[in-house]
DNA sequence: GATGAATGAGGGTTCATTCAT
DNA sequence: AATGAATGAACCCTCATTCAT
């Protein structure tokens, strides 16, 4: 078998192991056996427990960050609509992909460096592209007086509170049953866009 | 040395520890070390890593409880100060205790059961605050139609964003120098309960 | 038991492992059942396997030298026969501890740093010991012009020859049946205090 | 590439890297590489690791035997300069070949049978050499009572203890800067030939 | 003549846990 | 109330060796 399927199921076999299990709790043992082949190969192709565990960080994240970039794509869009876009997009890889999920959101930020250096990585991409879109919305508001008055750290500290907000629903959506994508990205936006105190007012996203 | 005392300390020892550490990298030898007491005493008081990691989380848990709920006590409050008093509760306590917040949201959730199920309790009682909270605000305000078309998983959803929002901004002010406990909460409201449409255009909490 | 006498034991185990297997081929395992005790024991006490080498070398070594030093303690002896001394106490320790003798000579010197440095310290005392004997010796020659026109480099390049023919005539010596101390000594008088040339001249040592 | 020259690039690989890690730690990896094929075409060759060490050892100690033979072939000389032209093309020998030399002076002695017998054969033919020259010399010298009464067994200790001098020289040799064979050959003669005694008083070789 | 793919076996190290005192 | 002594089990990692091509 050529060398690069088996790679990727190895890493396969990794992301769900390390997922379910936890970085330290996964043994490499459990990892080649799922992955159907010897321990040594596990170490031939990717060297270590520390190098295999980056590698499947580093894959999900990218996979992540794909998908909620194409999720985002359709141009013309509201930005709340587009936020809306990559929340769903979101929400549903999270959904599809909860080992993957476990290791980013959970496994890899919990076992210090050098893995959670990936996961900031993937985050700070995210918030950027948060607070891209959050600019661009501010711009196409003739009426703003722009965010500006709210500083560099606070359109960052939203973003946070965002990419937050959205991973704790994630977390809940994939325990809640029947939970769909669209009906958390509906959630968020009823919580993020509207704001809880016009909500209180009867408002409602979309309006 | 009485019982209560020792217990104490070592709950103090194993919170630092599990909380620098991990739950599996930290070793019952080093924590019985900090705690300056032999490892068998560790044992004859809490039986095994399991049950001392389980007494960790719950003591803090159960502190963080009662941080927040302390901070909200002011009666006659708007629905959104209460709010904004429990947010500053919460970004101080976990401030002052970061290894007891890495405990709770990072370590306990990272390693299965039975540690997960203490903090969604300590979780879902942060929810259950909050929706309360939502709730008074919506039938002290006499226009509104109440959240009652917003569904109970609305609410509970609304309240799981808000939380992970929060629990987000712990994480960024904790490592971002100088950002205030009242800094983050305000961050937090103009995210929340401004909401970000309004945010756009130019409104800011408190109004 | 208490830690001292265990920790001799272990020792001894390890010494008679390395000396007869060598560094690499000898498994912590093996030693471990040898001294009657579990693993972790053997590392609880002595670290790693590389402590536990370095510790069995140092104990050797400063064993051996002592020996060599109590053989040749006899004052107002002539040189040649403290030199005989000498020879006889090495070649006598060396016969009753081939173990030991195997780590120093063989296994010490063959696995690199940090092992050969403390074999090496050993062996520059005894070359500067044999040294210090043939300087003295040397003042006591009244019609010698000293040694000194061998230059010092000379000097430790002839001890470096002696304690070289002593090793090999100690390896020699345990592998050959019958051969005593005294008589591996007198050889390696022959050889050394008359040198070849007399001999062909048909001298002995004693004269 | 014809097998023969394959086949002396593996040894050539084999002995450098036994030479430098020793036999246990060089891996089959490190020298296939380093001879620059396939680890298969090693074992299609060579067998087994075993099979290779052992014949890196016996194609060095050859080379080495070979070469102490080629430095004494001038026929008619006295027996001490016939020594010393045998030290000389020794030391000269093992200063340019030190991974041949590391290979059968410290590695082959230290891993046990078979490799040790392959070196001590070696050595043998070094000491029945050394006799040789040695009853050629008394038989020469009309005046000697001939070695007889030094008995068989002295004259082979005697041999042993000119080897392991001369082997302790040529590693102090290596690792001291600028000693070149000439000097250690000359060193050696000193201590072998003339004898410490008359070292002591003022003698020296060549007289 | 030559190799990419693969593994059984074993070694160093760590750790939660217990027993006798 | 407290501890020094001790271990079973498991984990990461490496390596000599083979097979199919």
């Amino acid at each position: 078998m050529p060398r690069e399927v088996r790679e990727r199921e190895m890493l396969d076999a990794a992301v769900a192991t390390f997922g379910q299990r936890g970085y330290r709790a996964a043994s490499m043992d459990e990892i080649a056996e799922l992955a159907g082949v010897s321990k040594p190969l596990v170490y031939l192709y990717l060297n270590s427990k520390e190098e295999l565990f980056t590698a499947c960080i580093r894959r999900e994240a990218d996979a992540l960050l794909a998908a909620v970039r194409a999720g985002v794509v359709e141009p013309g869009l509201a930005p709340d609509e587009q936020l809306w876009s990559g929340l769903t997009a979101f929400f549903a890889h999270t959904a599809e992909n909860p080992d993957a999920w476990s290791v980013l959101h959970r496994q890899a930020r919990t076992h210090g460096e050098p893995f959670a250096a990936e996961v900031t990585r993937m985050r700070e991409e995210l918030v950027s592209f948060v607070t891209g879109l959050l600019r661009d919305a501010a711009r196409a508001t003739p009426a703003s007086p722009d965010l500006a008055d709210l500083g560099d750290r606070d359109v960052v500290g939203i973003a946070q509170a965002l990419v937050g907000a959205a991973e704790a629903l994630a977390g809940w959506a994939n325990e809640t049953p029947d939970v769909s994508a669209k009906e958390a990205a509906s959630t968020l936006m009823n919580f993020a866009w509207t704001g809880l105190g016009n909500l209180m007012d009867g408002e409602r996203w979309p309006k």
